[in-house]
DNA sequence: GGACGGTGAAACTTCAGGTTGCCTC
DNA sequence: GAAGTTTCACCGTCC
């Protein structure tokens, strides 16, 4: 670590403790989640100012967990100065502890991510904005004037102050002047709608045909004329063509059928004909029920109709493999040799076979989200994950989330389509993974008030279901889980 | 002499966020 | 492309 701080970081650090003098709170803005962290330690190791109410906060956002992670002692170092990092990968208590600090003022200073701009109302006085730029696929960009705005606007804080500072930190004399052209004087750019990525429109198309709102080709094109889609796409036919990809894929998918009109003049199934009626299969239903985007949707069925034998990661995987999933965690070059290991074990247990002719770093991304799913399912704690797979807290709970809800569309979808022997297996990985452990714990974790941690230490003492907690002492209990929890649990198990 | 700790440069890694499902053990 | 983090060689100190 280096502690000598480099002379571009001063002002940022100068502006943060000039703020605490005037006894005042600001928002400082930074590009990664990673950058929050490094800011908010650099200027915590400046501040003096600490008392005893920070103490106490930083003692509980310390032991949020049941084992702290790097990422809550750093956060607890930080918040006993007085200064916070906020971003996605905050574990969500440890983000509402920031929030409620800093809006009654213990918290001076919060270094984060846009998370913070939007949505949130967290005003202070004022707001540093220290990187315009963010990495994206073409490399360093400047960010949207909209989303200078966003942050900009936390500036002020209407019952207490009657000015807010918005300041902007340039790291370059030339790049001063860009910025005083783009987001000073510039203009927000314009909204585009939602409906032109692919997936969203695929995602409607189903949607409106599934309610019964649009039943024809004349129907669907009428719809589809009066949104702000059209509008800004301009092109009316070349929209239209793409309605009818979108429909014809569905009907490939037999997701809708399109039956012909018996009182049409010319008769013909496909979904070209004006006339012809538009109803969606109970497949489609479904499917549209579960939000699901039928591309997916179509991705999980060839899957679980594949006949070959599964395990646990074969569905895992399956569900790696998604748009839904994306972003999927990035790979290390430490991580290939591992990687192509866990390959070669698992190669007979993967569903979509044609991943293995494609690209080659897709398939081992698509196999470390999978591998990462199946250590939390075996119990590997948050900070090993972290150390291992680079997944934060904050992170996790999403990505569990998002897991949690194909693995229903999963079942959803065999229960539908009569695929009994996916049933089981799926309904037990769906609560393996929302606690985070192996099956051996189950039956303790489906207990309330027992979660993994509590599951894991009763196992070990030899209590292995609901039948052995009755039957145990509540010295013996008390003595595992301790006092309260164990005559909480005494008292619930026999109620229930 | 060896263990240990501090240092700094080079190599490596990563890059914001957060919609949606439901009743079953 | 830039910042943060990790790794590693090097050096001085202490027992």
């Amino acid at each position: 670590m280096n502690l000598e701080i480099p002379y571009k970081y001063t002002e940022v650090i100068d502006l943060a403790l000039d703020t605490i003098e005037k006894d005042k709170q600001a928002l400082i803005f930074v590009n990664t989640k990673s950058s929050s962290e490094a800011q908010a330690e650099r200027i915590s190791k400046k501040n003096k100012k600490t008392n005893q109410a920070l103490d106490i906060l930083a003692d509980e956002i310390l032991n949020i967990l049941s084992s702290p992670t790097k990422q809550c002692k750093r956060l607890s170092e930080c918040v006993r100065k007085g200064i916070a990092f906020h971003h996605s990968g905050l574990n969500s208590k440890q983000r509402e502890l920031i929030e409620d600090n800093f809006r009654n003022g213990l918290i001076k200073i919060i270094c984060c991510t846009p998370t913070l701009a939007a949505g949130l109302d967290l005003p202070a006085y004022r707001t540093i904005i220290k990187d315009l730029k963010r990495f994206t696929r073409r490399g360093m960009q400047f960010i949207p004037v909209l989303e200078y705005l966003q942050m900009a606007g936390r500036a002020g804080r209407p019952k207490y102050d009657k000015i807010g500072e918005a300041i902007c930190i340039a790291t370059s004399e030339k790049q001063k002047e860009e910025i005083l052209e783009m987001y000073i004087k510039g203009k927000p750019e314009k909204i585009f709608s939602k409906l032109s990525a692919e997936p969203v429109l695929r995602t409607y198309v189903l949607s409106l045909i599934s309610t019964g709102l649009v039943n024809s080709k004349k129907q669907l094109f009428e719809f589809f004329s009066k949104t702000f889609f059209a509008h800004q796409y301009g092109d009316i036919q070349k929209m239209e063509s793409l309605l009818l990809k979108v429909v014809d894929l569905l009907k490939n998918w037999n997701f809708i059928n399109v039956e012909e009109n018996s009182n049409s003049m010319f008769q013909s199934a496909d979904s070209l004909n004006e006339e012809n009626k538009y109803v969606a299969t109970l497949l489609g239903k479904r499917i549209s029920e579960l939000y699901l985007d039928p591309y997916t949707a179509n991705k999980l069925i060839e899957g679980l109709q594949k006949e070959q034998e599964k395990n646990d990661f074969s569905y895992l995987h399956l569900i790696s493999n998604t748009l839904e999933m994306m972003p999927l965690l990035s790979i290390r070059k430490s991580d290939y040799e591992k990687l192509e290991e866990k390959l070669s074990l698992n190669e007979d247990y993967i569903l979509d076979t044609d991943l293995f002719f494609d690209d080659h770093y897709y398939l081992l991304s698509t196999i470390k989200t999978a591998f990462f799913f199946e250590q939390w399912i075996n119990e590997m704690t948050e900070d090993r994950i972290f150390e291992k797979f680079n997944v934060r807290p904050g992170e996790i709970k999403f990505k569990i989330d998002v897991a949690d809800w194909l693995l229903f569309s999963c079942y959803e979808l065999s229960k539908v389509l009569m695929l009994k022997s996916n049933l089981n297996v799926l309904t037990k990985l769906r609560l393996r993974l929302k606690y985070g452990v192996k099956e051996e714990l189950m039956s303790l974790v489906k207990i309330e008030l027992i979660g993994k941690v509590r599951a894991r230490k009763l196992f070990d003492s030899g209590i292995k279901n609901i039948k052995d907690l009755k039957n145990i002492g509540l010295e013996t209990l008390k003595s595992i889980v301790g006092e309260k929890t164990a005559i909480n649990i005494k008292k619930k198990i026999q109620m229930g």
